[in-house]
Parts: C-alpha cells; sequence; structure tokens
RNA sequence: GGGCCCUUAGCUCAGAUGGAUAGAGCGUCGGACUACGAAUCCGAAGGCCACUGGUUCGAAUCCAGUAGGGCCCA
C-alpha cells in the first residue's frame, strides 16, 4: 500500500534522527492524512508539531529538520517534494510513478484487491440476528443481520479468521409461551373453539405450525395434560421457526457457521461447569438482590415483592456474580431461589463457551440490549479475559416509511412488518445497501418508495449504475477492437489530470479505508467511500465527455490508460459491493421494460 | 429518579486514532448531450458543528456541566 510505505519512511526519518541526537527519542505519535486540500499535496504529516513540545523547539523548525532526515532516507525517490507549511505540517507530494503502480495491484490483485492481513489470522466470532425463535425477522432484525454481516465480512477482508455464529434461545419461557401458543392453534386445527389469550403469539404462522402437527399428531394430544406434550411441541415449534427464519436469512443472502442452541448449552452441561468455574474462583456468592436506587434522600424504597419475569423476587436467596466489581452497576444473579440458572447465567456461559474458540468476540444487539453489555464486559473480566476480547456494536432501530410517510409498526397483532415483505418489495440489493446507509447506532429511517426508484435519489441504484457504465465503457471499447490491456507505465503517466490523479488515490485507499472499517467494526463506512468514489468517476467521465476527452479517445496510449483506470475501478466498486453483500451488475435494464434487472 | 446513545446546511446524514478554509445527497435556483449509458454532470445559495467552560501548538472530535430528543431499567 502507498501509504504504509511512507508511514515505514517517516519511522525510519525519525528513529534516524533521534539516533543523531536531533530530537529526543521515543515513540511519536504521528499521523499521515490525506489532505481535502490538493495544495497541501499527496499526504500530510505532523510528526514536527506532535514531537515539539518534547523537543522543546518551535514546531515549524523543527519540521524543517524532519524534511532533511526525510530525505536522507528517501533513497528510492519516493518522495518529489517535501515543505513545511502552517502551523508545523510537511506536505509530502510522491513520485506519481507510486500512485500509477497503485492501480496496477488494484487490478493485478483482481477480487483479492482490498484484503489485508491487519486481523494476523486472529480467530473472532460474529455473533449477530440470534432473533429468539419465536417468529419470522421483522425489519429490525433485518438491520441487525445485514450490519452483522457486514462486519463479518469486513473482518474476514481484514485477514481474521471468522466464524458467523446465531445464538438460538431455544430454552426458558419465550419458546414455552410459543409452544402453548401451537398448542391452542393446534386445538383449533382439530375443530374446538379456544380462546386466544393476550400474551400469546398471535402470528399466522402460529396457526399455521399448529396446522401441521394436528396432520402429524392428529388428537393425541387435545386433552393430554401440559407435561405430555410441552417440549414436543416446543421443539417442532422452534424447528418450524428457524426453518422460516433461515428462509428469511437466504433471501438476504446471509448464512451462518454455526447454530449455538441454549438449550444444548444446558444439555451438555456447558452451563453446570461454568457455575462450577465461577464457584472454584470465587466470582459467586448466596445472597439478596440489592435494592433498586432509590430517589433520593427518600431512603430506600421498599423492594417489590412481586416475582419479576424470572420468577425472581426480592426476598430470594439468589447466587450472585460479583460484577459490581467488574464495573458492573450491581451483582447479577446467575442461580434462582430454587437453583435453577438464569438466562444471564446461560448467556456468560455461552461468552466463556465462545472465548475458549476464539481470541475475539464481537455480539450484534439491538440498542434495548445495551444496558445488558457492562455485565457481559465485567464477565469477560472476571473470567480472566480483557474487556476488550468482547465488542458490541449496537443496532438501533429502523422506520420504516412509505414515501414520506411512517408506516406503523409495533409488536401487536398484525402490526409488524416482516422483513420478508420488504426484500420481496424492494429487492435483496436495496435492502442490505440502504441498511448500512448510516451508522449502526443511530435510528435509520427506510422508505419503502426510495428504495425501489431506478434514479439517483437511490444511492444503491447510483453505485450499481456506476459499475454497469463502467462495463458499458468495455463493451464499447471491445466492440471497436481495444480490448482492456495489460498494465503499462509509460501508458499510464498520461493520466495527469487531477480528476483521475484523484480517483487513482481513492483506488490506492481502499484497502486501507476496508482495515479501517474492519477495525471500527463500521460497515457503513465502506458504503461512504463507494458513494464518492462513484461520484468522482461520473464527473470526470461527464467532464470527460464535454472536453472531448472521453476514454476511448483517439490517441492510443491514453485510451489504454484510461481503460485500464476503469478496469481498477470496476474492481474496486465490485469488490467493495461483495463487502456489502450487494451484487454489481454488468447492465442494467432500461427503465421503459418495467425490468429492475439490478440482481442479475 | 438512575444508566447508555444522540444533537453538524431548510430536510436526511458523513466527518478514520484531535489537524490547515467543516463535506455529501435531497430540496431550491441557474446551466451542460450530433459518438463509450443525460438513469449523468457543472455552478450558486445555504453553518455560532445545541449551549457554557476546560485540556493543547490546534477541538465538530477528548473531559466536565447545562438544555433538548431516543432507548433501557425502575
Amino acid at each position: 500500500m502507498v501509504r504504509d510505505r511512507i508511514i515505514e519512511l517517516v519511522r525510519v526519518a525519525l528513529a534516524r534522527g533521534a539516533a543523531d541526537g536531533k530530537w529526543p527519542d521515543g515513540e511519536v505519535a504521528f499521523s499521515l492524512d490525506s489532505p481535502r486540500d490538493q495544495k497541501h499535496g499527496d499526504f500530510a504529516l505532523n510528526a514536527a508539531m506532535v514531537l515539539a513540545k518534547r523537543a522543546g523547539r518551535p514546531p515549524r523548525e523543527l519540521a524543517g529538520a524532519i524534511v532533511e532526515a526525510l530525505r536522507a532516507v528517501d533513497s528510492a525517490g519516493d518522495l518529489t517534494s517535501l515543505e513545511v507549511a502552517g502551523p508545523g505540517f510537511i506536505n509530502l507530494r510522491l513520485n506519481p510513478d507510486l500512485w500509477l503502480r497503485a492501480l496496477e495491484r488494484a487490478v493485478v490483485a483482481g477480487t483479492r484487491y482490498g484484503r489485508t492481513a491487519v486481523g494476523q489470522g486472529k480467530k473472532v466470532i460474529v455473533e449477530y440476528v440470534s432473533a429468539n425463535p419465536t417468529g419470522p425477522m421483522h425489519v429490525g432484525h433485518g438491520r441487525n443481520a445485514v450490519t452483522g454481516d457486514g462486519v463479518q465480512n469486513l473482518l474476514r477482508w481484514a485477514g481474521y479468521d471468522v466464524t458467523r455464529e446465531y445464538y438460538v434461545n431455544d430454552h426458558g419461557a419465550q419458546v414455552q409461551t410459543l409452544a402453548r401458543s401451537v398448542h391452542l392453534r393446534y386445538q383449533e386445527a382439530l375443530g374446538r373453539a379456544v380462546v386466544f389469550p393476550a400474551q400469546a403469539y398471535p402470528g399466522e404462522y402460529v396457526k399455521e405450525i399448529g396446522a401441521a402437527l394436528a396432520k402429524e399428531f392428529g388428537g393425541r394430544y387435545l386433552d393430554a395434560p401440559e407435561a405430555a406434550w410441552l417440549a414436543l411441541f416446543r421443539d417442532r415449534a422452534v424447528e418450524h421457526v428457524l426453518a422460516m427464519i433461515r428462509g428469511d436469512l437466504g433471501a438476504i443472502r446471509i448464512q451462518f457457521d454455526r447454530w449455538s442452541s441454549e438449550k444444548a448449552l444446558y444439555e451438555s452441561g456447558t452451563v453446570e461447569r461454568f457455575v462450577k468455574d465461577l464457584e472454584a474462583r470465587d466470582l459467586v456468592y448466596v445472597g439478596q438482590l440489592p435494592p433498586p436506587k432509590s430517589k433520593k434522600g427518600a431512603g430506600a424504597a421498599p423492594p417489590p415483592a412481586e416475582p419479576d419475569e424470572e420468577g425472581i423476587a426480592a426476598a430470594d436467596q439468589l447466587t450472585l456474580f460479583r460484577s459490581s466489581a467488574y464495573g458492573d452497576e450491581v451483582d447479577r444473579p446467575v442461580k434462582k431461589a430454587d437453583g435453577t440458572p438464569t438466562y444471564f447465567c446461560a448467556d456468560i456461559a455461552y461468552h466463556w463457551e465462545k472465548r475458549q474458540r476464539a481470541d475475539l468476540l464481537v455480539d450484534v444487539l439491538g440498542a434495548d440490549h445495551g444496558g445488558y453489555v457492562p455485565r457481559l464486559k465485567a464477565a469477560m473480566e472476571a473470567l480472566g479475559h480483557s474487556r476488550d476480547d468482547l465488542h458490541v456494536v449496537l443496532i438501533q432501530m429502523v422506520n420504516l416509511t412509505r414515501g414520506g410517510e411512517a408506516v406503523k409498526m409495533g409488536k401487536r397483532a398484525g402490526n409488524v412488518v416482516w422483513l420478508r415483505e420488504v426484500v420481496d418489495e424492494v429487492g435483496c440489493d436495496a435492502t442490505r445497501y440502504l441498511f448500512l446507509t448510516r451508522r449502526s447506532d443511530a435510528p435509520l429511517d427506510f422508505d419503502l418508495e426510495l428504495a425501489k426508484k431506478q434514479t439517483l435519489d437511490n444511492p444503491v441504484f447510483y453505485v450499481q449504475y456506476g459499475h454497469a457504465r463502467l462495463h458499458a465503457i468495455f463493451r464499447k471499447a471491445a466492440e471497436s477492437g481495444v480490448p482492456v490491456p495489460a498494465f503499462d507505465l509509460a501508458d499510464a503517466r498520461t493520466l495527469t489530470a487531477p480528476e483521475e490523479l484523484d480517483l487513482i488515490r481513492r483506488i490506492a485507499a481502499f484497502p486501507d479505508m476496508l482495515a479501517g472499517a474492519a477495525q471500527a467494526f463500521e460497515p457503513h463506512r465502506v458504503v461512504f467511500y463507494l458513494q464518492e468514489i462513484i461520484a468522482a468517476f461520473h464527473s470526470w467521465y461527464t467532464q470527460g465527455k464535454r472536453s472531448g476527452g472521453r476514454v476511448l479517445g483517439t490517441d492510443p496510449a491514453t485510451t489504454r490508460a484510461r481503460l485500464f483506470l476503469c478496469r481498477a475501478l470496476a474492481q474496486v466498486l465490485a469488490n467493495g459491493l461483495s463487502v456489502l453483500g450487494v451484487s454489481a451488475p454488468e447492465r442494467m435494464a432500461l427503465p421503459e421494460t418495467g425490468d429492475i434487472g439490478a440482481e442479475a
């Protein structure tokens, strides 16, 4: 990478200068930025300002000394100009051949261009979606899924050894409620009139499962006691729902490497072994839940005597995990009064088990689980790991709109918008891309009308169109008997327009951008990068068209060079879209045909 | 009442580990095709980066507090 090469040069120069006693020894936390303003060169180095205080010398004077040191180590002649500017920046201009070589690398690396080794093969488990197996995926799950998949893919491109994992909460109250709901529909399917209580799951799919079980078992469990069918109905219902979820995921091209079952954690004894481990480390004790934080001054409010949804009441003697010693607000129960483990217990047991399989854990959670993060981190630390071995990506909610009008959503019957409905309406590419047009921790407005539009308002369309347009150029070139050539430095040197150099610099920065996005767990950066680079292309293209400097010009060397530039650009677009799981069509149907065609 | 997130152009949002004159899209106004996709592009207008203080060579970015919005818990 171009930037890495310069960073190395700077390091050597700084070390050499320190060795010569020109400035104090030690790490210099310099940065090498690409300035927005081209007048400031290819890169701006702030080392002199960082070092000024330690050296006790004015930044600009120090900058002069650093410039000398850089010149001394630049035996290859990479730096064509070095100037001190502003408060003490050093503006670097590079030998243009360096940039042109980056263009060559992009094409030579092909579908692998952008892959880096910053992850050093570290094992990472990315857990995402993990929607409760009590119903199909809704739109919010979709955002989680797409973001998680983007993070996962970024990490893969950055050289991590990634496992995609889905945690199935197939144990506990919610799947039991599902089982009972299904049993009611089962009775109904057998002709019995039932009253459907408010807490039961209302969806149409519950009826389908009930009917399927009626067909399979007949009246066998019609009047049987709950104990006879609960576990069976639960397992069958979960199976059905997971099949639906797999279908939903398939519709947005998401697959998992591993499905981890909460129930299996119990059945395999993992939870029990984990609790033993906690006891052995003296991380738990028996006691009562602390009183909730009360209104100030008025003394402690009376603790609620009512059991909560997990069946824990204030007066219970619980097994508590010393999470408050590791940054959590209070100690959290891992066992209830009757000795059964809590949901939290199984969850940290799962993380404990995951951490044995990987160096780094990433959880993609809904923002409503934000309060859960400190106790998970506390658990990591208590178990002898670093808090940073777990990184949590929080996903804010999706506000669905149609032409600007809010689409009402809620948990009540009939109000949920399933992910599948959205994908069926706007397509997988638009769904995936638009879910990533905002930082994940900010709420997202998703407009169904906009997502379907075949105009530049629609960011997906804009980028895909750019890719198709590049391929139109290749087709035209082939028709004219001009194949896309191999790299030739002499040809490439004809690329001298500022717009062309700008495009080349962006292409060269692609691997850095991907690595940065991976390390920040922020797939939306890829979206913004693509948006910018394709805008730069459209601009260059149209301007060239006006001034007669088209890609397919009369001068053979220029034509070859520009075709090659387009080739590199198309590769970057295709690779960037591939990281996002969005297709890069080589041609797009005309709107008159009414065929969207972008999925090809 | 406690905790987390957020506040940047009329609207929707970017702004990488602090860098030089804060960017993009939409919307508004004005322009550009006899050849590779005008499904595109160019230009203009539009800002007290919520507020106050602090940290330093330098703050939209980091810290504290205030105001407003969202989520969770109670």
